[in-house]
RNA sequence: GCCGAAGUGGCGGAACUGGCAGACGCGCGCGACUCAAAAUCGCGUUCCCUUGGGAGUGUGGGUUCGAUUCCCACCUUCGGCACCA
């Protein structure tokens, strides 16, 4: 009897046996082309979910190939290891954020290795480490040098239960939630530090060179929400100008009111005496209430005449001013030019305050009446009732107008986005300090560089209290003005952790370097990542960030290249086995440690790439990994089992293995390129179902010794310790880890015979095996000679026969 | 409301360029082994009439000799954005 397949006992085995050899240390070699693999790196909570072995094990099952055909694979690993929860942890158990922090990380290393993935743990980083942080915060002074960091005050959002600032994408949802803790956020009137990504909108809305799935194309497009269109200056009446952009300058002579957000400077201006009183109550109410209230959809419109007006630059008009909450001054100029013909918020406001609808597009074959008409024409048209360009047609007019502002002088092509310029000051503990100095006599101060890390101290009161703890810090916060010498204060906030990890994928290249942040030597052999790998709720966040901070760093003469990650691809969600999201709550949760104890990492690795398509994930299932387990099992016994054949091999059953072999080598191989795990497993599944099948017949044969052999180096990726464990017992050299992937003999892998199918009518009638190579003439002559054809056909002539070559005939009546 | 993705057996999911729908598994049924059970192995398993047909990939239409695949309209689910001027 042979011995039993124990996967707990293989598995620490030869993890200690790679580790202690180093056979994953990726190191330059400039004779083998190098891949840069990479997987989004976890926050250190305490303990690795089975969604970080989802992402994580597939993503090392494709370094692992990619290895094996030859390339110098590096597949590093690391820790975010800043945040919010680190500190929340501290309030709640009274362990200190950085203790609590380090403690987890030393837990979910050991969790890491027990995957048995290829990463290399000689270039490790952990963003806490202050010979990490000192370059996040070398890097912020790069940007503020350079003017891509600037300090500002302004209506931020506010989470009230994590007591910091946010940055607008970290709000999410429509109730306007805090994305770490679900809370809605509020404003608030702060002076923050924010990093101008606004300035590479339309950079960051190309997309040529890299190899981005679609949809994050998509939600990053829309998130940055370019617009073009034009800036108008108006004039109140008492001469105040006043800018106003809108993506329809063709309507500008249906502007029948203007309207200014209820914080526009100008709003106290110009509204009169006798509408002081209504005007003030109603910016007072505008301001009281939440985004969430305000911004509503739902809502009616309210809004209230100032009392002035303003004066339309292109036909002299005078048009009232008022100020509704539906503007908002977080977007454009925060003042609009209302056109209620042609837009359908502006209609159902001067619907309902009585204000004149003027159309001034006119739709071919149709007469707007503004009087009656009870929708906005947002369709096309030509231009009517406009002045000098009445009759422009629709596909010009916008132009047109444009080219009339500009030589009027009155307005100019504009371009408007919706994304804001990321907020980074947080007003919490657990994070790297912004490395500037407030001096009373010279401002704001960068700490020099060699004066770097402005290290966070230990000894700190940490309870939230919507200061940052450092601010109540006894003496950290003093120092010396460097400019100056005279006493000074530090900035008390720290970094948004994403500040961190957009530029993780750097520090691996040489993690203690430290004459800057990283050895160019490294950099110039790996960069840019080959292969991204991580979740899609990261779109408009890290993975925004990210390419942003990549081509700021190439503006500074810092980094090469546009783009930090040339290939992404993103997994989707294990969710519970009762198909709900996985919660401590609903006690639906799948512990990776536990599947493990009871079927090893390799049978968990290989079901969580069998049982989904990677990208949109799915429920676990008890059951179903039974089917993963099963083949575990067959796969050992069908290599430690002695056989029961020894008679002279079958020849054509040799061949057919041999056919086999080469066409699962040709479906694996293609599969993992396109990171489509689920078929690569069934295809394991076959080919071992024909080996049990035939090995009777072929035991003995080369093609059984082929079979097994390549049969080891396939599985290779996807389940490296049973199939190192195999290989040696094989006797083969180790390690099966530093083999070549198999080559696909094509000649062995094609049929010599295939089953023509014979179609009438486009239905199925029949089916006839003929060689591979059969010609159209016989093979047409082969299924009009078919039995159930002739039965099908019922004497009648055919019309035409169509033939695939290989494939079918299709006899048409 | 706008943008995007997806709808295939009881279930997870296959089907590479328009050519055998349901690979590979799970589950279930029957059988073998067993005193018995588990494990294992073998056979079957889309549905409806039954020895042969008919229907079938969310719904309705279209293109085609032929459509899960292409086109149009719609429905449902999920994700994102949402008074963005």
């Amino acid at each position: 009897m042979a011995e039993k397949y124990n996967p707990a006992e293989i598995e620490a085995k030869w993890q200690q046996k790679w580790e202690a050899d180093g056979i994953y240390h990726a190191d330059i070699d400039p004779s083998r082309p190098k891949h840069y693999a990479l997987t989004m790196l976890p926050y250190p909570s305490g303990n690795l979910h089975i969604g970080h072995w989802y992402a994580m094990t597939p993503s090392d099952a494709r370094a692992r190939f990619m290895r094996m055909r030859g390339h110098n694979v590096m597949f590093p690993m690391g820790f975010d290891a800043f945040g919010l929860p680190a500190e929340n942890a501290a309030i709640q158990r009274n362990i200190h954020p950085k203790e609590w922090t380090y403690a987890n990380i030393e837990n979910m290393r050991k969790q890491l290795r027990s995957m048995g993935a290829m990463f290399d743990w000689r270039r490790e980083a952990v963003s806490s480490d202050p010979e990490y942080y000192r370059w996040t915060q070398w890097f912020f002074l790069q940007l503020y040098k350079n003017g891509l960091a600037y300090r500002k005050m302004a209506a931020v959002d506010w989470c009230p239960k994590d007591n910091t600032t946010l940055a607008r994408e970290q709000v999410v949802g429509e109730k306007r939630v805090c994305e770490r803790c679900g809370t809605p956020v509020i404003k608030k009137n702060l002076e923050q530090w924010f990093f101008r990504i606004t300035k590479y909108a339309d950079e960051l809305l190309n997309f040529v060179g890299i190899d981005w799935p679609q949809q994050i194309q998509t939600l990053q497009t829309n998130w940055i929400g370019r617009s073009e269109g034009a800036n108008v200056v108006f004039k109140t009446e008492a001469g105040d100008e006043f800018t106003i952009f809108t993506t329809r300058p063709d309507t500008l002579w249906g502007a029948t009111f203007m309207v200014l957000a209820p914080e526009h400077p100008l709003v106290s201006k110009v509204t009169t005496a006798d509408k002081k009183a209504e005007v003030e109550a109603y910016v007072a109410e505008a301001t009281r209430q939440t985004d969430i209230e305000r911004e509503s959809t739902e809502k009616e419109k309210t809004g209230v005449f100032t009392g002035g007006y303003a004066i339309n630059p292109v036909n002299g008009e005078r048009v009232p001013i008022w100020t509704a909450d539906y503007v908002l001054m977080t977007y454009g100029t925060g003042a609009i030019m209302a056109v209620p013909a042609h837009d359908e918020r502006d209609f159902s406001f001067a619907r309902k305050y009585g204000l004149e609808v003027r159309p001034v597009i006119q739709p071919e074959g149709e007469a707007l009446d503004g009087t009656t008409m009870a929708h906005a024409a947002t369709h096309e048209g030509v231009m009517v009732n406009s002045g000098p360009l009445t009759g422009t047609p629709a596909q010009q007019a916008v132009a047109d107008t444009i080219a009339f502002l500009q030589q009027k002088q009155a307005g100019k092509a504009t371009v408007g986005y919706r994304i804001r310029d990321w907020l980074i000051s947080r007003q919490r503990y657990w994070g790297a300090p912004i490395p500037i100095v407030y001096c009373k006599g010279c401002g704001a101060q960068p700490v020099p560089e060699d004066q770097l890390p402005v290290l966070l101290p230990d000894d700190v009161e940490w309870t939230p209290t919507g200061e940052s703890p450092l601010k109540l810090h006894p003496t950290w916060k003093h120092t010396i003005c460097p400019h100056c010498g005279k006493p000074a204060e530090r900035d008390t906030d720290t970094m948004d952790t994403f500040m961190c990890s957009s530029w993780y994928f750097l520090r691996y290249l040489s993690p203690h370097y430290d004459k800057a942040p990283y050895d160019q030597k490294e950099y110039d052999y790996w960069m840019p990542v080959d292969t991204y790998t991580g979740g899609a709720e990261h779109a408009v966040m890290h993975l925004l960030y990210v390419r942003f901070f990549h081509k700021a760093l190439r503006d500074l003469g810092i980094t090469e290249g546009h783009e930090p990650m040339m290939q992404l691809r993103n997994q989707g969600q294990i969710l519970g086995p009762d198909g709900q999201r996985m919660s401590k709550s609903r006690g639906n949760v799948i512990d990776p440690d536990e599947q493990v104890r009871l079927y090893g990492a390799d049978t968990v690795r290989a079901y969580l790439m069998f049982g989904y398509r990677w990208n949109e994930g799915g429920a676990w299932s008890d059951e179903n990994i039974q089917g993963v387990v099963r083949w575990m099992h067959k796969v050992w016994t069908l290599f430690t089992e002695g056989g029961q054949g020894g008679g002279k091999p079958d020849a054509a059953a040799a061949k057919a293995l041999r056919r086999k072999v080469h066409q699962t080598i040709q479906k694996v191989s293609r599969d993992l390129e396109t990171f489509e795990f689920n078929t690569i497993i069934s295809a394991y599944m076959e080919l071992a179902n024909t080996m049990v099948e035939l090995r009777a017949k072929v035991e003995g044969s080369p093609e059984w010794e082929e079979a097994k052999d390549v049969y080891l180096r396939l599985m290779a990726p996807v389940t490296p310790h049973v199939a190192e464990e195999l290989w040696t017992r094989a006797g083969k050299p180790y390690s099966v880890h530093l083999q070549a992937w198999p080559a696909a003999d094509e000649a062995a892998a094609r049929e010599d015979e295939i089953t023509l199918v014979v179609q009438v009518n486009g239905k199925l009638r029949d089916r006839i095996s003929v060689p591979a190579g059969i010609s159209e003439d016989d093979a047409k002559a082969r299924a009009l000679a078919s039995e159930a054809v002739a039965k099908a056909l019922d004497g009648k002539t055919p019309r035409q026969v169509i033939v695939v070559k290989g494939k079918l005939v299709n006899i048409v009546l």
